[in-house]
DNA sequence: CTATTTGTTTATCC
DNA sequence: AGGATAAACAAATA
């Protein structure tokens, strides 16, 4: 369930072993999970190494551990992290890699397998990651990012513009319906339709969720705001949180959309452009 | 057996 | 050429 907050907390899950060495590494490499790699590396490279830190971009995780290597770790759909005490838990029954420390394993495992394993080495963060676009928290994000963004995707609903990783690292299916419900914005609206102000509500919203889902996501998804639209989205017969309206689930670019009809309206309406104030 | 899934990559069609 | 869209990936769940 890896959206910016849930990868977060994910990476932290391997905390207690930053200063731990790798003892041995299990791993089944015939996995979707080591697509491009050469799974034999993790295991001539990591035993004897130590894990340093890590970081998050996005929905990356780069793990640093020494002798210069690079463990990227993404979560895909049903990715986890998993820190298991004793090294007395038996194999899951969906696991990719093991760490074995000392006193702890460090797991991933992942049923569906679209998460990746990557491992790099060198001196410095390999290119991949040098390369990833800057966090929606950053000041690298600008308005004006957003903007030619949107005008390059002019075309495509605003939805499936906002899952793109290219400009919005770390937004995910349930964030993006969150952020348009915010901004009043029907997800179906091309990019190319916003006006200059809503599209400064859109970039203020992106930076409020992913603000909040960061800071807010400790155990569950359970800990956001009880107002905000993901706990009603789901749920067959669920109403918005706002005006109590049914809420409406439909496939758009590939994906299921939740909205409020009222709050957040449908283009092509010309008609109701003449009345149409921003939200 | 069918349809669903908090993601990304690839192929195909404009 | 570049953008939009659908399918594919793998497995659980309803």
């Amino acid at each position: 369930m890896p959206e910016l907050g849930e990868v977060e907390y994910n990476r932290r899950i391997w905390d207690p072993g930053v200063g731990g060495r790798v003892d041995r590494v299990d791993l089944h490499a015939a996995t979707r999970c080591f697509r491009g790699e050469d799974a034999d590396c993790f295991l001539r490279w990591l035993p004897g190494s130590v894990l340093r830190s890590s970081e998050c971009r996005g929905k990356q995780i780069l793990f640093r551990f020494s002798g210069d290597l690079w463990l990227g770790v993404h979560l895909g759909m049903t990715g986890a992290l998993r820190c298991l005490r004793d090294g007395e838990a038996p194999p899951g029954r969906h696991e990719h890699l093991r760490l074995h420390q000392k006193e702890r394993s460090l797991v991933y495992s992942d049923p569906r397998q679209f998460g990746r394993l990557r491992l790099d080495r060198g001196k410095n963060a390999p290119g991949w990651w040098k390369s990833l676009p800057p966090e929606v928290l950053s000041a690298g994000f600008t308005l004006a990012r957003v903007r030619d963004f949107l005008a390059r995707h002019a075309r495509a609903p605003i939805k499936a513009v906002l899952l793109d990783q290219e400009c919005f690292p770390g937004i995910g299916n349930w964030m993006a319906d969150e952020i348009l419900w915010r901004c009043g914005f029907h997800p179906s609206r091309p990019a190319g339709k916003l006006d200059e102000a809503e599209s400064r509500a859109l970039w203020r919203e992106i930076r409020q969720v992913s603000r909040v889902a960061l800071r807010r996501i400790g155990k569950s998804w359970g800990d956001l705001p009880r107002e905000w639209l993901f706990h009603s989205r789901w749920s067959d017969g669920g109403s918005c949180p706002r005006t109590g309206v049914a809420l409406v689930r439909e496939r758009i670019g590939g994906r299921t959309a939740c909205w409020s009809p009222g709050r957040q309206t449908p283009p092509r309406s010309p008609a109701s452009r003449r009345k149409a104030g921003s939200s």
